[in-house]
DNA sequence: CTGTTAGCGCGTTCAT
DNA sequence: ATGAACGCGCTAACAG
């Protein structure tokens, strides 16, 4: 910078403003020093200026998995609105693993994100103090969780689970099963099928119908091999929710080759509205999440809690619900 | 830091030895230290660290698209070689675009990584400056690029369409048609067009059966679109080779829906072994590269580049072709 | 609109 | 095995 300065024959102050969105140079000036900037082939070191300036301008997004179109739309969503204002996303996954998520959070803290998004509202009692301890905003996605740490931008897994057994029964559903995870790694997950188990009881349907594989992300094998489960056990079974689109997928796939008619045979339900849904045959009643608008209001309410820190403001923390709605297609 | 030393009556350079790998530090007092840092809840600032010791451990990554399995599988494969070595992976997205390749790399050297992975061998003339004048180790992944800028890890795109194609010939098919994206901006997809292109031609087999679909990456709902065209432009087709999986999932339940049976109507082959090509049904033809392994081979050739570089050896530029594989499927 | 001074929080380097 | 002095490259704060 400072034979950027020399070259252009002001001083690295002048520069350094020149580089800045807001630096209040001359026009001349500024022509100046981007000629010397580009002669030179001189490029901004953020690192530097983080140290200086106190705020990196990194943004730590923590997702379980971005192998998973749900969360890669919302990384992209977050990423989007924080690409504008020229921050930089740090992204890590937890591979739904809360101690990994634990070891994340120290990780990405080392690297003083300016905020913090991170999935779901469970944590380790240690992340947990950690966060609340780093001073930077959080923003808690993908869950309400009872007790946020912040703000957060979510929506109720139970009770999207609940209203699309509700509509399957309004259907003429009444043997409806279950299809999820074995383990409670998952929360989102753990959380369907909660409402599931709700809707059932209020319903007064038969219970019990419950299969449950592997550790999650359950996925498109899973899933098929689930329906033979629970078809080959409870043999009057007429309609089968799965905890993803994913798992759906497969499950169906699975029944054309037994050629098991879905929905003739059984309706089959998933959970995201996965592009598979929309369009495999038959397409996949499904449960819909904008998963883009959870990660552009995320960033949009981190920008906030930003602007209100840079300002000496308290920033109140947020709690936004986003809407799902159920999807009927053909598979049901 | 100081708080630290000062309560675990060290020096500062004491800590910051006792908080690295290598620290040579002896037990007792690195007890302490850790203690001490425990109780005040310390966290290390790395990019002061970076600052002084003129390493960020950053790795720049860019990937086409993280919303597509199988840069997301190369992104993992990278962050876990990385992940090791302490470094940590800084993403982006470039959306298939070169203009956005080259506003990312600048965006990414300021904030001096250690090295940088790029995928595909296009680039601006600015971008290939600057990745050349960064003086960091560079891997260009996913392809072969007829001039590297230093390492590669890939293989030809091409290649591997020719010899699908070679293999539907061999099974009796003779009327191949192609879907893949209208532009120029996917160097894959060309690249996967032009090895159809060879192939037909080396086969003496009629030429012109292409259909070309709208900005890449063309997905689920385009493959259903092009085979209808396909098929009704030319009536006597017998195979479709589609750019991705993703297209030839499209296009199957696009047939399944108009009761065009597959494979005994048409067969239909796609590339990428996306994860929905081994469960759909029929199950699906397709070119299986290890995305996972391009990651985890590029991580590791950067590590490698990266240690010379410590070492102040000068490191040799290498390239390493992965293999990939035909797959035949039902759907064939 | 521009310059000066000081310092961000570490690690390098050298000394002990 | 440990410590002291110094500086990494930039920006905040203030002055002009």
């Amino acid at each position: 910078m400072a034979e950027v300065a020399a070259r252009a024959g002001v001083s690295t102050m002048t520069v350094s403003r020149a580089l800045k969105r807001d630096g209040a140079v001359s026009e001349e000036t500024r022509r100046r020093i981007l000629a010397a900037v580009e002669e030179l082939g001189y490029v901004l070191d953020l690192s530097a200026g983080a140290l200086s300036s106190k705020r990196t301008g990194f943004v730590a997004v923590l997702v379980p998995s971005i192998n998973n179109s749900n969360f890669a739309d919302t990384a992209r969503g977050i990423t989007e609105v924080i690409d504008d204002q020229g921050l930089q996303v740090l992204l890590g996954a937890t591979d739904y693993d809360i101690e990994k998520e634990e070891h994340l959070v120290q990780t990405m803290l080392t690297r003083r994100p300016d905020g913090i998004i991170v999935t779901d509202g469970r944590h380790t009692p240690r992340a947990r103090r950690m966060l609340q301890a780093a001073g930077i905003p959080v923003v808690e996605i993908w869950d309400l969780p009872a007790e946020p740490i912040d703000h957060v931008v979510g929506f109720s897994n139970a009770e999207a689970s609940r209203a699309l057994v509700h509509r399957l029964y309004q259907k003429g559903y009444r043997k409806i099963g279950f299809i999820g995870g074995a383990s409670r790694r998952d929360s989102r997950g753990a959380d369907r099928r909660l409402g599931y188990l709700r809707a059932i009881e209020e319903l007064g349907l038969p219970v019990g119908r419950t299969i449950a594989f592997g550790d999650p992300p359950i996925s498109v094998e899973q899933g098929g091999q689930a329906i033979v489960h629970l078809i080959e056990q409870w043999p009057d079974m007429d309609a089968a929710v799965c905890v993803s689109d994913l798992s759906a997928f497969g499950a169906i796939m699975e029944c054309h080759r037994r050629g098991w008619a879905v929905p003739g045979r059984i309706g089959i339900a998933g959970f995201g509205d996965f592009e598979v849904s929309r369009w495999a045959w038959p397409r996949i009643t499904t449960v819909a999440v904008n998963c883009r608008t959870i990660g552009l209001e995320a960033g949009r309410i981190l920008l906030g809690a930003l602007d209100d820190v840079q300002r000496k403001r308290t920033p109140m923390p947020a709690t936004l619900i986003v809407p799902f709605e159920v999807i009927e297609r053909e598979s049901t």
